[in-house]
Parts: C-alpha cells; sequence; structure tokens
DNA sequence: CAAGCCTATGTAAGCGCTTACATCACAAAT
DNA sequence: ATTTGTGATGTAAGCGCTTACATAGGCTTG
C-alpha cells in the first residue's frame, strides 16, 4: 500500500481506521466495510474477526471518508430563527424525530444567533443533502432561491415561492372561526393584534379575521401592527388602558402577545373576558394555566416539522416538487378568555 | 487528469466541483481552493476569476471532502432528551449561538424520539469532532465512556464521570437558600416532591432542602418521589388532597411539577399560598404568568450551552480536561407563591 | 473427472478537497 | 548579462471510505 496510514498519534487515541482494523482482523478493508455496512453476506467466522478487531480499537468510521464515497450527507440542515417559546422548540423536535426514522442527520441554524446569515446557510448548504428553512428565519428570498437552486428546500410556513416546495398549517379559515367565535358572543368592537406584513402567517390570521367580518356583514378594524414578543404586547395594553382604543375583544396573532395582553390589563384591574375578551394563536403551555384559560388555536406543529423532514427526504430521493403547499388542519381551543364560561 | 470527473448530471444541477471551477477559472484546483480558503495570497485578478466561475457554476463545495482532507468535521454534537419546556431549547440556543462563533455546526441528537439510542450515539460520533450530552438524557454511563473514549465529551448537568469533562449549574446551595426562604415564612410541615434518583440535579435540590432543615435544627421529610412531568404533579396533588399527606408547603424539583400541582390545588380551592406555599425550579416563562407567581430558581441556562460549547471547542483543539466541574451560580427568583406579598 | 457456478474475499479506482513541495516568471541586485 | 529572491501558481499525494470487478476455492452436475 502506496499510502501512509497513522504512525501518527494525537491526544486522543485517534486513528483506528479501516485499515487499522483489516489489518487486525487479517482481511482486506472491502471485508470490513461489508460487515459495517451490514449489505453484503459475509461469512460469520470473519464477521466476527472484524467485529472483535473494531472493539478492541474502539474503531468509530469516519462520516466524512463515507459521505464523500456514497456521494450523500445522509443529513437534513434546519433553519429556525431561534427557539424561545414552544413553537419552534416543538417543530424540531417532530422534523428530528422524522430524521431519525429516515436516518438522517440534522444539522440546525438558528439565524437570531448569526451576524452573517448567507455565510452560515452556504455554509450549511456545504453538509447537509437539504434545507428546511422557516418562513419567518429573516433569510431573504434571494438565499432562499439560491439555495434552491442546489439543494432540495423546504419552506415551512413561509411566503409561497415558486418551484420551491412548501408546508404550512392552515391559517385563513381558523382564523376566520376564530373571529368569529368571538364575534358571536356579542362583541362589536373587536380589534387584531399583530402585524399582518411580518409574514404569511399573521397575514392570513388577519385575513380570517376580515372574512369573519364580512360574513357579519360588518367590516373589521384595521391591524394594530406591533411586535409579537411580551414586551409588545405589555406596550399594547399600556395604550389600550390609557384609552387610545375602544374595543371589547382583541384577537392576538400569537399567545405571548394575548398573555402579556391579558396580564397587563387584569393587573390593572380589568376584567377579561368580562371588560375583554382575549384570544391568541398557538396553544403554548401558558394558555392553559392562565385564568381565564385563553381560548386559542393549536397547529400540528410536530406534524409541520414531521411532514418537512419526510419531504426533505423525498426530495433527495429524487421525486419532484410538488407545486402546490401541503397545508395541515389546525383546531380551535376554545377556553373562557374568549367570553365562554 | 486519470480521474473522470462528471459527465454525469443528476436530478438537481449537481455536480460543479472544485474541478469545473477550476477548469472554467482556467487555473489549478489548488488555485480555486486557496481562494475559498482565503488564506494563502492569491492575485487579484486571479481571485476575480475563480469567484466569477464559481458564481456562474453556483459552486458549493462538499463539505464531506473538506472535512476528509483537513481531517476535522468542523461540527460539535448535542444530546439532549427532548425539548418540550423551555429548559433545554435555551441550553441549545445557547450552545447553538457559542458554537457558530466558533465556526462550528451543530448536530443534534434527541434521545425520546429514539429507539436505538446506542446507535444514534455511535453514528453521530461519525460526524462529529466532539460531543455534549445532557446529564438526565438517559444515556448509560456506558455509552459515555465508550464515546470519551473517542471523541472530547462534555456532560451537562450530569453524573460526574472521571476522566469526562463536566459543566452543570449550582443546585446545593440554591435549593438550601430556597428550602430556607419557605422555612422561615413560618412554615413547619414542608415536603420535597421529585426523585432524587433520578439524577444529580435532583439529588442536589432535595440535599439543600435537608440541609436547610438542619441549619435550622430541623430534620426534613423523606422526599415524595414523583416524576417531573405535569401529570405527575397533578396525580400528587390529588394525592394531597385525599389527605394523604399533611403540609404547609411544597418544594418541587421543577417548575412544571410546582405549576400543575399549584393549580390542581387551587382549582380544588386550596389557597396558594395561604393553605399551603409552592415553590419550583427553573423559572419557566409561565411561571411569571400564574398567580400567585411561582417563587423560583433561575438557572443560567443559556450560558450553561455557551459553556458546553466552548469546553468542547477547547478540547477539541487540545486543551487538557478539567478535573473539576464547572458550576454556574443560579438565582432565587422570589415571587409570591412561597408567602411573601 | 472436467466444466461450470456460487460464495466469500481481495484489488484498486475513485469520491472532492487541502496542502507540501516544485516550478516559473519576473524584478532587483550584482 | 547573470544571479538571486520572491510571489503566484501548478503538481500530486493523500485524507478514509465504498464498490465494481476480478479471483479463488469448493460444490454440483453430467
Amino acid at each position: 500500500m502506496a499510502k501512509q496510514h497513522h504512525a501518527s498519534q494525537e491526544a486522543k487515541p485517534a486513528g483506528a481506521t479501516i485499515y487499522s482494523v483489516a489489518e487486525r482482523a487479517g482481511v482486506s478493508i472491502a471485508t470490513v466495510s461489508r460487515v459495517l455496512q451490514g449489505a453484503t453476506v459475509v461469512a460469520e467466522t470473519t464477521r466476527q474477526k472484524v467485529l472483535t478487531a473494531v472493539e478492541e480499537l474502539g474503531y468509530v468510521p469516519l462520516g466524512a471518508a463515507r459521505s464523500l464515497a456514497v456521494r450523500h450527507h445522509e443529513a437534513h440542515g434546519l433553519v429556525l430563527p431561534e427557539l424561545s417559546g414552544p413553537y419552534y422548540a416543538e417543530l424540531l423536535m417532530g422534523f428530528e424525530a422524522r430524521a431519525a426514522e429516515l436516518a438522517q442527520s440534522v444539522v440546525l441554524v438558528l439565524t437570531d444567533s448569526r451576524t452573517d446569515l448567507a455565510a452560515a446557510v452556504r455554509q450549511l448548504a456545504t453538509r447537509v443533502d437539504a434545507i428546511a428553512v422557516f418562513g419567518a428565519a429573516a433569510i431573504s428570498r434571494d438565499v432562499v432561491r439560491l439555495l434552491h437552486a442546489r439543494k432540495p428546500v423546504v419552506v415551512i410556513a413561509g411566503e409561497p415561492l415558486d418551484g420551491v416546495e412548501a408546508v404550512a398549517a392552515e391559517n385563513l379559515e381558523s382564523a376566520r372561526e376564530l373571529a368569529g367565535h368571538v364575534l358571536d358572543h356579542g362583541r362589536h368592537r373587536a380589534l387584531f393584534v399583530g402585524d399582518p406584513d411580518s409574514g404569511p402567517d399573521i397575514r392570513d390570521r388577519y385575513a380570517g379575521f376580515v372574512a369573519a367580518h364580512e360574513d357579519r356583514g360588518r367590516t373589521a378594524a384595521e391591524p394594530v401592527g406591533v411586535g409579537l414578543r411580551e414586551a409588545d404586547g405589555a406596550a399594547f395594553a399600556r395604550d389600550l388602558l390609557r384609552g387610545e382604543h375602544d374595543v371589547d375583544a382583541l384577537m392576538c396573532a400569537n399567545d405571548e402577545l394575548a398573555l402579556s395582553v391579558m396580564t397587563t390589563l387584569q393587573d390593572a384591574g380589568k376584567d377579561v373576558p368580562g371588560d375583554i375578551a382575549v384570544v391568541g394563536w398557538d396553544d403554548v403551555m401558558t394558555s392553559r394555566y392562565v385564568r381565564p384559560g385563553l381560548t386559542t388555536v393549536r397547529q400540528p406543529v410536530h406534524a409541520l416539522g414531521s411532514l418537512a423532514a419526510s419531504r426533505l427526504h423525498d426530495l433527495v430521493s429524487g421525486e419532484p416538487v410538488r407545486k402546490n403547499a401541503q397545508t395541515l388542519p389546525t383546531q380551535l381551543v376554545v377556553r373562557s378568555s374568549c367570553g365562554c364560561p
């Protein structure tokens, strides 16, 4: 063998390679590989010799070498904004679980912690076979488009982009239902809290809010374009207390917002839902615990992550891109913050 | 060139390699590599030619090939049980953020979704330079030990294992302080809810509970060994309501437990903290929102993740293993479920 | 008993990159 | 004009695997 395999030594034992295993077992590297891959048949005695050698040497195959040879990373990339709150975490869990079933590793990139996002994504593309990107992940469409030219990409809950596969949870109809439910409690001055321009999700929720009004021959108020975080909700609630709006119901873009609005109002002596009804979106854990329980919409977040991983795998396997976004149904969760007993 | 580089074509454009880029730019592959790595000096005109070719071909380097050549994966593995609840998510965020700074990818494995954990970990070891394992991740010590023989390993909040580096948040003293605080509210029949045998964290928290009693010349009751989930808390609360214990204060092993206990009691008409004080551990989001606010302990979870990533990197860089676990300080968060106004 | 056939194993090419070393062109120094 | 130095680039070996193909026994078969 021309190659000079390992006279070297490093801090860690390092260096058991397929060569050293083969030598120790007294077989060729091909046989070692066959034993480890388990595909081809190998004589039982040989198999044992190899396994023993592997054990003794503590051999761990080098993934990179395998990847290079098989021309697959056997890994999926997932790009999310962050993980505070249960939404993304749940999505990630769904993704990871499905990826595990498909024997794919998952490489995670959180955009909020990156200064150079484009570079991070480019670097990610370097080590995975396919990438799922969360829609609101602050990744410019250009980056997605660029990526998509090289690797299979799935956009989760994002702006549809043609030629790029998309998966999402249903928003419009559920929002219409939720808003309708609130209106049917006899509320006449409902407000949508959240910025429809911040992404397709919120946009559709507002659209549902509008539709519910139209269904009843009314017209919806303009949305209050605030952010999605607790602080935004608290700030808005203070505006409210100052009398800036005349409302008897609030449909918030997500639970975080709804919760902070609701508790801020309560702390100021307002009665929810007596004085004002508040509903949210996402059904986070806290929504079950607050009093009154928060009426909200549960998304199949886990399933969404799982679906993304599945599609990625299908795409890598050569399946064609689906033209239309796959939409998963959501579920209205009625508690009492909307006015129900 | 003897090698037959790419006459092939696949579904995806595929196939721009360093060779095609070199050819297009009219330079050697070495030069392309130099431009892309940016280390050595390359004439500006050449650099531009290469960059142009890269652009035109949409070249994305193959990470596996680089890894093989440089003999580094430039990736860290992280093994966590799951991501429900803010604890692990926050840990992961800290880990990811630091890894990003160090230009390391992060490959995530969630043990709850794996059927064959050992295999998953072995496979992980194949593709990363080092691995951080969360203590309670249900990974047997043997697996950790095995791993550790091959790759740098850091155990987060786990059972110390000699020769294996460990990082953790402080438990004992903070638990002593928390328990002391409760006792000093004049409670005399305090109970620890949680199973000290489920891991070093809980064990130390119970030890703090005991110590606080001893500090006051009292002796602590035996722990109530229940699980850490909401359902466990609700079940325990029902036992309590049935009169199975005579208590006026509960120190729960974590917030999830504390919250479900507390609300279950409240729903049954008990007054918290009037009839019974309840405190938790972790300071999850919900703890701020419930009424009364839950007194708890905030852990530097993000910092813990970050520290783990740093240490991993140091170890990969050849730094020696630190003998003693690094412990991060926690912070008592006093709200009103303990009896404070 | 020769001819063929499996089966188990070995041989070697190739995966796409990095990098030590060799080479070359040109400018400066003699 | 010749030598020497220097910066830019090319050459080629190797990273550790997988796998197509070749080979060598041991059986079966006529």
